[in-house]
DNA sequence: GTGGTCTAGACCACG
DNA sequence: GTGGTCTAGACCACT
């Protein structure tokens, strides 16, 4: 299987964060479910140009965490139990078109990826600040 | 003035480049105009509670890319002439109620900020990728 | 290898730009080639008696200009596609003797080392003003 | 009287360095003879666009040298009696020509400046090197 | 008091 | 082991 996985190695945060996040993020987006089988380390480390050993640290943090199972001999896979900090996988059919939409109006207007998240992240904490 | 900057320590995401990408934002966003004199790097240091050689790194770096204008024993401007590739500000008053609106659809689903970043990220790459 | 560098702790010039401008210009006389590993951080700082961030500064700067490429965990090497502005390596060969004929010229003279760069920067911008 | 100096403050080189080589080398060529008035300090500040300070420091520690001589409510001269540390003024008609001849050689070669003086400096270290 | 350089040393991400 | 970030603090050049 071909994770989608988007990572940018140019961006400063660390690349065992990012692969971190994006494999939790696949969960609660549903495009990863209990059981499935995850690609193998060294599999995932080709596609992404990445260490195996980053890779693997990823796998054995995300084991530690309880979000994957490695049943040595055999493979790594999304865990049945998923533990109650990684939120609930989340219905983001109603979502997803809205995310679309926000980021064609950015293109529009010329501003680019990085612009544009950094623009939510200030966003998002004047208005945590706000609200208490 | 007090420059309106947000930088999370635990992020992972070293604070130079959070520095550097949010001073490129506010110019963007037009809440620093060519010409306007920024803070005293150590007056920043101070009020952000990061080392002054990191804040200093920052104007250097932004001074190199043509941002910012330091004038020795006077102070840091803004500079007058902005290279093309930091973009043209941006009216973003009709775009920001568009981003608020987004972020109260995230909230209501519970998702966190972090989770709503890669979301984007995550999207926009593969919208990009499809448009060639 | 061993990059004969020649810093003066002395001289008043910064020795990051004594080190840059060095560098750059055993690329250009065809010491260093593109592709070439360069020596790493720690190990020129020893041999400099430099503060090794001084040195991760000067190659920071380099990459940052695209006459290096830092790879994480492995080395810093010479970069493979010089920007222009770096101007092509020059064959100096013709070159060099005539140098040494000036510095034993000058030295006949007693001058002392900066007395003769100053020598020829005057003259040199006195006869670019004339050329205009 | 307009001196000529060729100050340049982007080289990292402190100006107040530039300034004092550059009037020493003005009298070792002979251009400025014992005797001599000098500019005020309010004058060379305003010509080369200095701060007046730096200029007035300069001043003095040529004075401070022996190199110059303050008369006060009358102006700054050349020092008669040079100190032996200055070197004598230096028959330099054999030799200028021979600068210009490489200075030529180098524009042949499309060296700049300052790769020309870098190349200077650091064959003359290395030829001291090897005579001991 | 401005920005700038340099040092010393700790810790991190990566291979 | 590689390069990279960050801190703390000293000293310098300039206005």
């Amino acid at each position: 299987m071909e994770l989608p996985l988007q990572i940018d190695k140019q961006s400063g945060v660390p690349l065992n964060v990012q692969m971190e996040q994006q494999i939790r993020l696949l969960i609660r987006r549903g495009l990863l479910k209990p059981g499935d089988l995850m690609p193998t380390v060294r599999t995932l480390a080709v596609s992404l140009e990445i260490n195996s050993n980053t890779v693997a640290r990823v796998y054995r943090d995300l084991q530690h965490s309880g979000v994957l199972l490695l049943k040595r001999g055999i493979g790594t896979f999304v865990a049945e139990n998923m533990p109650p900090s990684c939120g609930k996988p989340v219905d983001l059919e109603s979502f997803e078109p809205k995310v679309a939409e926000l980021i064609a109006a950015a293109r529009q207007r010329h501003l680019s990826c990085v612009e544009l998240l950094q623009l939510i992240e200030v966003r998002w904490k004047e208005i945590s600040n706000a609200h208490g």
